[in-house]
DNA sequence: GTTAGCACTTGGGCATGTTGAGTGCTAAGT
DNA sequence: ACTTAGCACTCAACATGCCCAAGTGCTAAC
């Protein structure tokens, strides 16, 4: 039996079962393709593929569907990147128009993603490594507790409730801002960790601890507005794909709401600035995602953008949509 | 038949059904509740009911299940308000904790609530009526776009991106912001609409224009900031109450990810200010939630708390549980 | 107005039969 | 050493028929 015939076999196994949802038998494969052999080859190269684990029937006499390990041997030696439909490109380079506010453009291009690939869209917010601090603001909300906004130039505003430990006055909070604003502005934010510290040190005394917790509170918006937040659309997607299709998709629910499971999922995906990556069914870290698939890429500076849905999905057209959609984001907001 | 029992019979049936999942008997009602009476004379009743349209029988020999319209009586007359648990008393306080931040609160509000009530959860940011302003800052993000940030007393800050028609200059922006700041700050947002364009006429002629875009980048900044926003939790649990009960929760995914429904749904219920509002299966203006109810009230000065969930469901602990949320989250927040 | 009794309806469970897609194997063909 | 035709076998899915329990509606008596 021929290795290349092995791998034709495989890859129209996982094409049909993703179009047709059902098991594929080996008559309705040669039907199907022109591979130029008769189904009793076939039926002994599915047995071989069968014993290697790529390929399982779910029961004795049904056809048979691609295990995890299958699609993995798919995505990475078999399958071809399908180039977008025109209509595609065309939405994709809408979203260039309108206002550049970064909020608005993930939201649309999380909303596009999915509807391109009709899954779960999920996009991180971009890293700000490279932003610069624009601006510091200080608010007394209550006796002891302060509002800390810190404003980067490229727009994205961070904040966060800080609880000083004692009564704070205006006058302070005024002092401490022009002095942290003469300090840090126009400083790359990956540089506050260094910056701030001296700036709390050249405060007078008694305010002293009240600006360390400010350059905490400071610092951790740097931190936290580079990764913390992420966007999601399509979650009905998951309903749709799998009427009459049992993914239970309870688990997959729970795991979209809770941020750092899906922050944890992204981040942990390969970093192949180029390609787009894939994981699996169980190769997921995510116990309730064993049945689902992650395809994601990262774009600007390191940030991911990518979707998830069921193991049973179009592969390629799948990777070329969020390889597209992260290029274009990328180009946007300028990696 | 008398009709203070028709009334009883009824709310044992939706209390009966609400519990078990499955259409009620005469005769399992009859052993359950001690009414005083025999099965054949539920029956009777039953048929009175099922005439007045308040209950159904999805077979010819099956138990009955309330209607929408019997839901609807169940709710307006029938049901006592369930006082909550301990535990559940217990939770609720411990919101009262932490930060004060108004994201975090509400992050965790609603998370709260979709576990008190195991289903979806929804909170409508607060209104900033009374809030006062803060502080305005406005960032220039490239040659024609500037970020305007409004931070209010209350914490919430508000920011947009808004496209100048021409060029702006920096030292234009410095004059400018001190002028808006001058004349807004420690103003009631709500009032903004009336001070802002005296702000603009005071301006110098060659920035007039700039000053009225940058206005009415504010002015929707104090609009949107009341009522725009939609934070919900629980998703997952529209999955798990369902399970082998097919409510279709494609078309309610559908409904969740529009924050125009939701927006729409919440503020067209009532707005008693003491009571929760309930909207039943039909009654929802939105076809997607024809198997749905929502359960929702008022906190704070206007906005709205509540939950969605299947028609069939607990309405008096729901209710209860929307209630005294909505009650913290008032007190908490500072109607 | 209530109740007991009874005939009637019907979905669900179960055992049984049938079908068809699909397999694995063997033996023959290239 | 592959490939192929043929064939016996397996098994989910569907269908059929049967029975049962739950539930109803009605009538006649209390």
């Amino acid at each position: 039996m021929s290795e290349p015939r092995k791998l034709e076999v495989l890859r129209a196994i996982v094409e049909d079962y993703v179009h047709s949802r059902e098991p594929v038998g080996s008559k309705a494969l040669v039907e199907r393709h022109h591979l130029g052999v008769s189904s009793a080859t076939i039926r002994n190269d599915m047995a071989v593929l069968e014993e290697e684990g790529l390929i399982a029937a779910p029961h004795t006499s049904a056809g048979r569907i691609p295990t995890d390990k299958g699609y993995r041997l798919f995505v990475d030696r078999i399958s071809q990147v399908k180039p977008l439909s025109a209509a595609e490109r065309r939405a994709i380079h809408s979203l260039l128009e309108g206002p550049d506010d970064v909020d608005d453009i993930l939201e649309r291009t999380v909303r596009l993603l999915s509807q391109l690939t009709n899954q779960v869209a999920v996009v991180q917010y971009p890293h700000s490594n490279r932003a610069l601090v624009r601006h510091v603001e200080f608010v007394l909300l209550a006796p002891k507790q302060v509002l800390v906004v810190l404003i980067a130039d490229t727009g994205s505003v961070g904040q966060k409730v800080i609880d000083a430990g004692s009564d704070v006055s205006n006058e302070a909070l005024m002092l401490l801002r022009s002095r942290f604003l003469g300090s840090i502005a126009a400083t790359q934010m990956a540089l506050l960790p260094q910056v701030l510290p001296s700036v709390v040190a050249l405060c007078p005394p008694e305010l002293r601890s009240l600006a360390q917790t400010l350059a905490q509170g400071l610092q951790s918006l740097s931190d936290t507005s580079r990764e913390e937040r992420i966007l999601m659309a399509g979650t009905a997607n998951l309903a749709r794909s799998n009427v009459d299709f049992p993914l239970s998709i309870g688990p997959v629910l729970e795991a979209l709401e809770e941020q750092v499971v899906m922050l944890r999922l992204l981040s942990d995906m390969g970093d192949d600035p180029r390609g787009v990556t894939v994981s699996i069914g169980r190769e997921n870290p995510y116990d309730g995602l064993a049945e689902a698939s992650v395809v994601a890429t990262g774009y600007g500076s390191g940030a991911k953008v990518g979707i998830l849905g069921p193991t049973r999905m179009d592969y390629p057209t799948t990777m070329a949509a969020v390889r597209a959609v992260a290029r274009y984001l990328s180009r946007i907001l300028g990696g």
